[in-house]
DNA sequence: GTGATCTGAGAAAAGCTTTTACCAATCTCT
DNA sequence: AGAGATTGGTAAAAGCTTTTCTCAGATCAC
């Protein structure tokens, strides 16, 4: 305790945390043997006092972090300023695990809860409704009057398709994943809305395999083949450009492809590397981020969806020019 | 409180935690009413008393998460039992950035850190060496007098190696990384002990593009060709597979091709599916998990660095039948 | 010179739990 | 029946900060 060191008890406290009133000297003296000794406040009794951990948890089901973990960096890097750090909770889809953990959570006092998944239109596997802390939902269903952080899937999926317009593409064809999830419907919806295009919707799963497959389909069927393929996402896109290649047809010569989430390890390896739509989760993170902090700071915040815009990575798998910055 | 809503105080603590002497019908009644209002204790409370926060710290410098997320896994999967929560940092090779969250977390009164990261060679870019708190290394360089848990690099190759031999494969070339990487020294030393191979071992980077280049060279050498393929992770398996199929060589008949790191976003999706090392990380979670938590309790734990065995995942790329189970 | 104001710093309480010490009442044994 | 042991429970302290209260001394005004 900084206290023995230097001369009093509760001085020390209002020294460093420049409140009350002291002579300027004494303030001065007890921070810098504070500094020299290296004091730090224990945070727990702080927290004790002060009703805030400066902790949060983040509860996702996503195995891969393939959503989660540009999410998590966006909050940690929103928050490490504010001196809160996250608990990161991986639950498998397992109720009695999620329970578990939020117990845990709110046992160490954590000043809010952040919900993330790999799918926006699923809960996670535990209620978070009736807590006495703030839940933050960032791309995952969130429930009646919460704050959900998603990202524009429509807005991005015109992206797409518009930047294959505008480098002169006109068949073009969409390849995506199951219909029963709620962003393959919404970007498929935006694909419709651009341009007229008669070129067929492929229904399939979220594999390289099934991007793969697709192509073999429409290359068989008779009449002129499309000129551009917007994918559902990177891995479908990748088996796309792969059995594109394997037919001798050019990427992005003779056909455009494009695809969805940017994930680096998929898109920027293929080859050509993707062109794509990257949902900036990163960014999502950090809004949540914030959005959970205010709330747990007692700010207020309007509930509902906020829907983030996605943006446009321009690669080679499409042709076209980069935009100028 | 508990003690409200019963009867006393004190009693109530001794009631919940099965210490003292009491009544055992006030020890159940008090039990029922804490259930009933779902009464949780304070850690913060709890935590400043004992000193024990039932809290860890991860560090990683691993951004996308290729390495940590398994280890995080294992470590949670280990600790969730025992209450503890874990924070994750992750720090981008940045110093500064990496004091902070340390900083951060002894302030909250972790009761150890893990270390990971990306290399077995390479340290955090930060010195865990003098803190107050355990400290394990888990996948990355650890100092002197540490525990530091890290996969059998040699093992795991000689088990590649052993398994190509035994499907029969002769003339088997080694695809890896940069020879700057420990384990690709000693994957490659493996390699060579390994029956007595005369192939050349091709260093080059970590990415597919290198494993598609790598088999254009060794192809475009004149004599007998490769009749296996061991390759230094799943990427350049990739490129190689994806080099072979375009030069018309089959997979896994003409050539088996092996892969080391079992990620199976890039593995399970290669067609054919890789057989590849898995470097059991979990497992290596789990027991550092458990080895951080042992010392926090103050159990003795020798030193060094222990060598946690892979194990080999057989997929198709190398034909030969699946060992029985 | 004396009462009022100000200043700098310490004392104490609060926050929640666990643990030790303690006390009154009941039992046990001779 | 009375000394000693046992039992069931409470009171209090400790752990570390922050905040509010208090107080002694100094300064100021008249």
């Amino acid at each position: 305790m900084a206290a023995a060191a230097a001369v009093s008890i509760s001085t020390a406290s209002k020294a460093l945390n420049d409140t009350g009133r002291m002579g300027s000297e004494t303030r001065e003296r007890v921070k810098r043997i504070a500094a020299e000794i290296g004091y730090r406040p224990n945070a727990l009794a702080r927290g004790l006092l002060s009703k805030r951990s400066f902790t949060i948890g983040l509860l996702t089901n996503d195995t891969y972090g393939r959503f989660t973990l540009p999410v998590m960096a966006g909050i940690s890097d929103a928050l490490v300023d504010h001196g809160v750090s996250v608990f990161l909770c991986a639950i498998e889809d397992d109720p009695a695990l999620a329970q578990i953990h939020v117990d845990a959570m709110l046992d160490k006092q954590v000043d809010g809860i952040i919900a993330t998944g790999k799918r926006l239109d699923r809960r996670l596997p535990v209620d978070l409704s009736n807590l006495h802390v703030p839940v933050v939902y960032a791309f995952t269903e969130g429930t009646q009057n919460s704050v959900t952080f998603r990202s524009d899937d429509e807005q991005g999926a015109r992206l797409a398709v518009e930047w294959l317009v505008k480098i002169g593409r006109r068949r073009i064809a969409h390849i995506t994943g199951p219909q029963e999830f709620f962003s393959v419907r919404e970007r498929a919806g935006a694909y419709h809305e651009v341009g007229g295009h008669r070129e067929p919707v492929l229904y399939g799963v979220w594999a390289e395999s099934w991007g793969h497959e697709a192509v073999e389909q429409l290359w068989k069927r008779p009449g002129e083949k499309p000129d551009a393929l917007f994918c559902g996402n990177d891995q479908i896109a990748r088996g796309a450009v792969d059995a594109l290649r394997e037919r001798g047809v050019k990427v992005p010569q003779d056909v455009s492809v494009i695809g969805f989430d940017n994930w680096e390890i998929v898109a920027a390896q293929t080859r050509p590397p993707l062109t794509t739509v990257d949902m900036e989760l990163k960014e999502l993170g950090r809004q949540a981020g914030l959005t959970v902090l205010a709330l747990a700071e007692g700010r207020p915040v309007e509930p509902g969806v906020r829907k983030l815009p996605c943006r446009l990575i321009v690669r080679q798998s499409c042709g076209g020019k980069v935009p100028k910055e």
